[in-house]
DNA sequence: TGTACATCAGTGAACGCGCGTTCACTGATGTAC
DNA sequence: TGTACATCAGTGAACGCGCGTTCACTGATGTAC
């Protein structure tokens, strides 16, 4: 066992054990934790109970394996959506502006609207996880926080911050507005709110920094 | 039983309910829905399971009755705030400035940070209520709209709007700003967040109507 | 190339506990006459 | 003012089902010699 070794079994059980957390992930979004039953996950990907126990030594480390994944790929999509947006414009503030944009087209094309953010449902039930779990959820966040203030800080160094703001908290907002707007948008039922809301973030963002 | 007539009982059971109540707010708060059991409210309430069923027909009443109670006292919240605010302020844009840094303020009084929104909550595990409960959410999610909407009409009225936006998307903005910032405060541990987050919608507030 | 062994990816049956719910009953308080 | 009855606010015991977890076992694939 080579340490820090974390990666899944690397033959077919690799793809069972995604079948597992695909359906946990969404039957997690819909109902909750504790609410998510492990009969049904095996229902849902047709293998019996001592199956799921071979992947995960228990339900802690279904919730753990769950966010870790949801952290990655949610990483992995900031980073494909602003180097892209970095490609076509070499000024900070414009590169911004149109992943923001990348961003919003995104979440307007999905046809049933967003289907929840993980970081999210993880805090309103996270009595419910053990001090890892909370502890990854929190370096999530603070990492995005990072990601996105390292950009404005780029954008501050050529333009001019139109009001006394401070900038962690513009980086935060974007968040914010993105897992708020997750909210409403299930709360009303309107698929094109959240995108929305992220042009609005988007105009607030270009009014901080221009005339 | 006069119909319509929903109101919990006039005498002392109406004390246990709302300890029932309490208890089971905090408890969904942080641990979800299916993630608190009747067992731990009657402990912590003091009584018997079938006290607890002698208040609620079943868990699914617990889950409307405790919604019910929440929308009813967040409109209170913001009628009260924002006629407070009114009543110092004739000018519509004036007075919804100063309504929401009175609820920034009253955020940031908050010693142990907010303690979770129940909409949020329900919209991360809404199949484990019946549409009941679902419509409930949606009805009172579009009353916070129009409310904000009509204040947001009548700053129109005597301000122009210096960017091409929907004002319905600017009233839902407030409650997207509060939802993902009590998730964004209890993701990184941070009280002050939201209060903070609250300050950028009035900032972006007074852009939107002024120079 | 064949054989022995190890690992992978599970199966099948059983477990006990906690969960939501029901039912018959009860003491205290309120109301009608 | 006293009595009969109704309602309020519960108690106590039992229920069955579903839950997460364990354990001994297994066939298929991979690796060493």
């Amino acid at each position: 066992m080579v340490s820090g070794m974390n990666a899944p079994a690397s033959r077919k059980g690799a793809a069972t054990r995604d079948q597992i957390l695909d359906a946990a992930e969404t039957a997690v979004l819909a109902k909750g934790f504790a609410g998510t039953s492990i009969d049904e996950l095996i229902a849902a990907v047709g293998i019996t109970k001592s199956g799921f126990f071979y992947h995960f030594k228990d339900k802690g480390a279904l919730a753990k394996a769950l966010l870790e994944r949801y952290i990655a790929r949610e990483d992995a999509l900031f980073d494909d959506l602003f180097s892209r947006a970095d490609e076509l414009n070499e000024d900070p503030l414009h590169g911004f502006l149109v992943g923001l944009k990348m961003l919003s087209e995104l979440l307007a094309d999905l046809p049933t609207g967003h289907p929840g953010c993980l970081i999210a449902a993880y805090c309103y039930q996270d009595r419910l996880f053990d001090r890892e779990v909370r502890a990854l959820n929190t370096r999530a966040t603070l990492g995005w926080r990072r990601r996105f203030r390292d950009r404005l800080d780029r954008i501050a160094a050529r333009y001019p911050l139109r009001a006394d703001v401070d900038l962690d908290d513009v980086a935060d907002m974007l968040l914010v507005v993105a897992d708020g707007g997750i909210i409403l948008s299930k709360a009303v039922g309107e698929t094109s709110l959240l995108p929305r809301q992220i042009l609005l973030y988007r105009d607030y963002l270009r009014h901080l920094f221009q005339a």
